[in-house]
DNA sequence: GCAGGATTCAAACAGCCGTTTGAAATGAAC
DNA sequence: GTTCATTTCAAACGGCTGTTTGAATCCTGC
């Protein structure tokens, strides 16, 4: 009845591995013997302790992401505590929504994991991630779509949802894989660096948020074409 | 010596079942097997053709990225043209680079397979994909890079390489499942309803471009951390 | 000490993968 | 009509995949 203690042991150091493995080959090409070899464990201890692949996918979603966003809504409703009414700050509700991935992966030692593991959730065209991230982001889009609505009241909240998913892509960007910024731009450009990406993404991202809208957008729902 | 014409019907049959299937299930699960059944052709026909299934993707990559590429750069000239001197307007910059993936897609009858297979190749962790973008995209890069500095030129180069780059990641996720984005937005945002989304991305981009860039960066490289 | 459930382990399962082979079919040149 | 290179084809190769099995352990409760 009890979860004995002595599994979890095993259990940690398989979803462990997993985070690593799933960085640094995406999810498709993860195979199940690498995991087990670099946790240390027995191969089909993955399948006693998950049931099966895609169980460990979900576990790894659930014990990294999930936490992400939970924090979000943390950090945004403290936003929104501190400023009870009144327009609130462009820069503070992007950073409540940015900032977790780069805190996640400050408190953990394990270095670049998680950020590429999202990068690669985030690109994986697998359906059952397709289905974790919609069930998980979901809401937390929603949300932050009505606090940017009220960060910026001039612009409708369709486009605003647009222009977050498009700070979402450029996150997600951003994490996949630093090396490719840093080749591309001549090493101009490292997102290893600490907060330095996060940082300009939240200036970039704040000035699309307050663009006008076009005249008529978001409001209407006529659309040509098929 | 001269190609034969008449092996260029299975040589395309190939090419075009092999973007479909790219784009459906990314390069990673798309499957040999899976394409020439696809095709209408012989399995050893893959390798008799393109060497290998790496050489199949580059030949994926070279028809349909690589002159995206080239007529990014066309775009681009004409813009340089049409403004010879003085600061050249951000939007038709950021229009340059961002509609050519637009325009393929018109042009082909091929409905959604373009803009996925644009997502999978820049989410693939594949090493050789990613050479193959580096090559590309680098020149690319750069050649923007500067004509954005003409555009924007009180923000300094490497933060505008930054913005670039954040734009480039809004595009793939843009582009990479359009169904995710209407999903988790309840229907409000559809990328397919034609160039809807680019537009909106365009003004997006272009008032994060002409931000102002925080104090001092880009130009010092000091930076602490490890 | 002894039961009994929880956990590990080595071994094998069927299935799909990319790739290779060698023979059959095709089509142009003479 | 024969020759020769190009292209197609069915069949198989070794290898890696996720998963299952059943026995061997370990640990707990008595």
């Amino acid at each position: 009845m009890s979860p004995a203690p002595a599994a979890h042991d095993t259990k940690t150091a398989i979803l462990d591995a997993a985070e690593a493995v799933f960085a640094e080959v995406g999810l498709a090409r993860a195979s199940i013997r690498r995991i087990v070899q670099r946790a240390g464990v027995n191969l089909a201890a993955v399948h006693y302790h998950f049931g099966s692949k895609e169980g460990l996918i979900e576990a790894v979603f659930n014990r990294r992401v999930a936490p992400v966003n939970a924090r979000r809504l943390e950090l945004l409703a403290a936003v929104e505590a501190a400023h009870p009414e009144g327009a609130l700050p462009v820069e503070a509700v992007l950073e409540a929504f940015l900032r977790p991935m780069q805190e996640a992966r400050e408190a953990d030692g394990r270095a670049d994991h998680l950020r590429r593991l999202y990068g690669r959730l985030v690109g994986e065209p697998s359906e059952s991630v397709g289905r974790m991230m919609s069930r998980q982001f979901g809401p937390v889009l929603q949300r932050f779509g009505k606090a940017l609505k009220r960060a910026v009241p001039e612009v409708p909240e369709p486009v605003l949802l647009w222009r977050l998913l498009f700070t979402v892509g450029a996150a997600a960007h951003l994490m996949l894989d630093p090396l490719v910024f840093k080749k591309l731009t001549r090493g101009r450009c490292d997102p290893r660096a600490g907060a330095e990406g996060l940082a300009e993404l939240i200036r970039f991202a704040a000035a699309g948020m307050r663009a006008p809208a076009a005249a008529g957008a978001g409001e209407g729902d006529q659309e040509e074409g098929s």
